[in-house]
DNA sequence: CCAGACGTTGTT
DNA sequence: GTCTGG
DNA sequence: CCAGACGTTGTT
DNA sequence: GTCTGG
């Protein structure tokens, strides 16, 4: 699963990166993202657009947006087919711009938080579904004024590779090259390819270290969140 | 037919 | 909206 | 993912 | 224990 994670690379290297051609909104260093928080999403080819979406899909049939808490991963073996993620599955796929992510070991009562991410700490992406949901008129408004659409996005699971599964049996999907970016995102494709991508990514070039336990708190975002703990690597 | 769910993880 | 369960 | 709440009535 | 909020 991956509940947490980090996008702390400066914008000019993400826009070197993933070829970004337009930024849409203010784009700040996060250490510990939270489910509900603000993400940084690709939804296209052309243009490449980072833009922040909502994280926990919010299906266009839920009442409120409270729905969406509870849809932060969907798992890639299952996705096709659940009514709350093929339509998005099927056609509005996205990038999430990530470059570390969290998952936590159980330890008898603790929750011990390791943080994975590659050794050049290049950025990469993990492979998202977006929706967009629309508000229904609240009390209050009289429709005067129609408000905006919610954009929303989950990620999508998979097995852990050998450096994740000490840790959780699950971790993100993790697109790391041009080709499987331009692939995720590019129009209709077929089952097979998607599938293809869903793999668990193979662990050469990643490292993994365990991390201070204040990690754990949704919205502390101290840039000491991602140091290695004192005899970890 | 209507009502109710629609998700993931990990568990003694 | 759409599917499942009763 | 983890942390924190988990309830109603009626009100200075 | 289970749900909600971040």
């Amino acid at each position: 699963m991956c509940g947490r994670f980090t996008l702390a690379t400066p914008l000019d290297v993400l826009i070197e990166v993933f070829k970004i051609q337009e930024v849409d909104g203010a784009i700040q260093a996060r250490c510990n993202i939270a489910p509900t928080q603000e993400i940084y999403a690709l939804r296209d080819c052309s243009p490449r657009r980072l833009e922040p979406l909502r994280w926990g899909l919010i299906p266009p049939w839920a009442k409120g947006p409270e729905v969406g808490s509870r849809m932060i991963n969907a798992r890639c073996e299952t996705v096709a087919e659940k009514p709350s993620y093929r339509r998005a599955f099927r056609g509005q796929r996205c990038l999430i711009l990530a470059d570390g992510f969290y998952e936590w070991k159980k330890e008898g009562r603790e929750r011990l938080p390791y943080l994975f991410r590659r050794k050049d700490r290049r950025p990469f992406a993990f492979a998202g579904i977006w929706e967009s949901w629309i508000p229904r008129d609240s009390k209050g408004s009289g429709g005067m004024q129609q408000a905006d659409p919610v954009l929303s996005a989950s990620l999508l699971t998979t097995e852990a590779n050998a450096l994740v599964e000490p840790v959780h049996p699950r971790m993100p999907v993790i697109l790391q090259e041009e080709k499987s970016w331009e692939a995720w995102l590019r129009g209709p494709a077929s089952l097979e390819l998607l599938q293809e991508l869903c793999r668990p990514l193979p662990s050469e070039g990643w490292l993994s270290h365990r991390v201070d336990k204040k990690v754990n708190k949704a919205g502390y975002e101290d840039p000491s969140c991602m140091d290695a703990l004192e005899g970890e690597v």
